[in-house]
DNA sequence: TAATTAGGTAGCGATTCGCAACTAGATTGC
DNA sequence: GCAATCTAGTTGCGAATCGCTACCTAATTA
């Protein structure tokens, strides 16, 4: 049934196992490239070994939903470059969530490159999910509620006016 | 070029919109509806509007990734319990995050429902990316290091064993 | 025992996939 | 200044996957 996910990139970065869990995975792929450096046509076709129309496809596609910028190079006119946009670089947590995931229950090992903190060259935490105050929580402490439910914003905003 | 995502699901949820910019959808909206507490097959074909043998290709899947867990029903043995195991309860963090990023940049509006810590019943905090000692990181913090630039565990372990 | 319900399969046309070959414009080598 | 090369695609093709509808089987309810 699997569709011949390549066993090469499994080995470096847990991504690609991710999402042969996860279901499709190029934009994916192509999204951890711009966040690790990677901004031409070339270089995404090489480093990805996706097939140049779907690349050319999933490049527009990135670029029509505002994640990805497309710019010609000044230097060289031949060449394209693609960098993430604040909306891009807005799914950083999403990427490295899903990337811990990977890492976790799927290939058990680091990936490569490993995100770490500039100061210390430590690596990040487990990207967890927290409260308004910074708690982390886990399933037993967590609750789905209708928009009416949500504890209204009364202290919220009460907060938030002393705080200005 | 989009084939055709429903709209009257992107009105109660962000992940849609999510998952129409960045691939694949069903895999993350089926386990949604699992974290929302959809167990049957019923319950998640009228719920999602999923083709029935999508739906059944993506169940045995999610199964066969050990993300869910599929057993019959002891009261009513027509049924099947589709449940999120430890492995698949783990990626909330990366499907609070993507839904977190289409809230915030796709549909502009909170999804329904919504995450919330169950002792006050706000809703939880943006995911976000932090240190080893819980600062929150921003772009400008953070850095890709190969594994050997990596700050070695001398000091990782000398803190480990003072805290035992 | 007949009708209904739950969880699938089977068949179909349309779309998308990956691969390989080709193209167009810019640049470099000689 | 002309040929070779390099970048960023596009095109054509067969294979796989998609969504839709209809059908099927086992268990339950009337």
């Amino acid at each position: 049934m699997g569709n011949g996910l390549r066993e090469d990139l499994s080995a470096l970065c847990s991504l690609p196992a991710a999402l042969e869990a996860m279901g499709e995975r190029w934009s994916f792929l192509i999204l951890r490239g711009s966040f690790n450096g990677l901004h031409h046509f070339e270089e995404f076709q090489s480093e990805l070994g996706i097939a140049r129309n779907i690349l050319a496809n999933r490049l527009a596609r990135l670029v029509g939903h505002g994640i990805l910028e497309r710019r010609p190079c000044p230097d060289d006119r031949r060449k394209i470059e693609y960098r993430l946009t604040d909306k891009g670089y807005a799914l950083l947590p999403t990427m490295v969530a899903l990337r811990q995931w990977g890492e976790r229950w799927e290939t058990g090992v680091p990936a490569s490159p490993v995100l770490v903190d500039a100061r210390d060259r430590r690596p990040v935490a487990a990207v967890t999910v927290r409260s308004h105050d910074g708690r982390v929580l886990s399933k037993q402490d967590l609750l789905w509620a209708l928009p009416e439910q949500v504890a209204q914003d009364a202290e919220v905003e009460a907060e938030v006016k002393a705080a200005e």
